[in-house]
DNA sequence: CCACAACTTGACTCACCGAGTCAGTTTACC
DNA sequence: GGTAAACTGACTCGGTGAGTCAAGTTGTGG
């Protein structure tokens, strides 16, 4: 029983190697172009042909599943476990929405896994099943507190931040300064009166 | 000088019958699927091929150009009129906005020519110069009265609404209700504290 | 060192989707 | 009825990237 770690009969070395590069540009790629980079430009980076890609991880979905979570997952995780552990229900989702649109913008994978371009991928679902749940948390107790509007939903906090990701993906990407300015106005418009 | 109206030489009447029912069915394809509904569509519920709509007005854009009046131009512009109309400069932009965003909630095809879709048509980039103008007076007006947050900007004001036009023309379509309700936040948002 | 399975390669096929074309046919008009 | 205008719709094209696979290369165990 003390092998429970892999059924796949080892690779070669050379195989393992290329598996190894292609997981690091994989992560580069995604960091700086979303999930939706071409593979071919992955390989070009690992150094490998697309074909290799495919014969290590199956595709575009297997090779997210392989390197999600250094992508976004990691980062975003802390971002909640920070939020939960802030006391004050307005300053919990204050934090949580100024941190989130902050990853949105310097992250374009973590865009693309909002807008679940790739409902395949169970690690990316998972994620964003993630994000639904602690919506709900921050709206309900947001709201129990005062901080935050009475018709306000966890639907709308959804809504707003797969907004944000959208502006970012299809529109013009914002100076620095603008985009912190513009989440302030969203702050604001859903605390309470 | 009595003809100044057009050097064409007159249409056939099976063509200018056909011109007609052109005109007629992309307006409403317009209305209903967005400036980007396939061109086959048009002319399938025109009763025509594909084929007559270059033959009559050269391409897409052509065509945008001859119906885009009635497609959007004139509901816009009525907004913009009734909004000038208006004495008192918060309540100006709150009316603007909520009516903007109630026409590109009815119209796909204001969503496209806001996001600028067909730069090519010189009818689509003239509405959009138009909406640059009123942004700039509706955010003069709204701060020297208090009535917005001093460090609003036209530019924000634009993005607000292409962010909006966005959100309609990639997201899931919102139940009328949620939609209005995101609608005051936004102008909550933006008000002076 | 060799034999052979494992691995890599990259040119190829496929799919998508609608714009735009044009040779052949139909139709209005004089 | 002759002719030019108009219509048709099958066809080509374009751009992009996923996914395949026959042929070539390389690591490895004996």
């Amino acid at each position: 029983m003390a092998g429970a770690t892999a059924p796949e009969p080892r690779l070669r070395a050379d195989a393992e190697r290329n598996a190894e590069q292609i997981r690091r540009a994989a992560i580069d790629a995604f960091h700086g172009r979303g999930l939706t980079v071409p593979l071919e430009e992955v390989a070009k980076v690992a150094g490998v042909s697309k074909g290799t890609i495919f014969n290590r991880f199956g595709g575009r979905i297997g090779l997210i599943e392989a390197v999600i979570e250094e992508v976004v997952a990691t980062e975003l995780y802390a971002i909640m476990d920070r939020t939960r552990s802030i006391g004050e229900p307005g300053e919990r989702l204050r934090y949580y929405v100024t941190a989130v649109r902050d990853l949105q913008y310097r992250q374009p994978a973590l865009v693309d896994t909002m807008l679940q371009v790739y409902p395949d991928s169970e690690n990316l679902m998972a994620i964003c099943h993630a994000g639904t749940e602690i919506h709900e948390e921050l709206v309900t107790a947001g709201q129990s507190c005062g901080a935050l509007r009475p018709e306000f939903t966890a639907e709308d906090l959804q809504v707003l931040l797969h907004d944000s990701a959208l502006a970012l993906k299809h529109g013009t990407r914002p100076r620095r300064a603008d985009y912190d300015r513009r989440t302030t106005y969203l702050l604001d418009g859903i605390h309470a009166p």
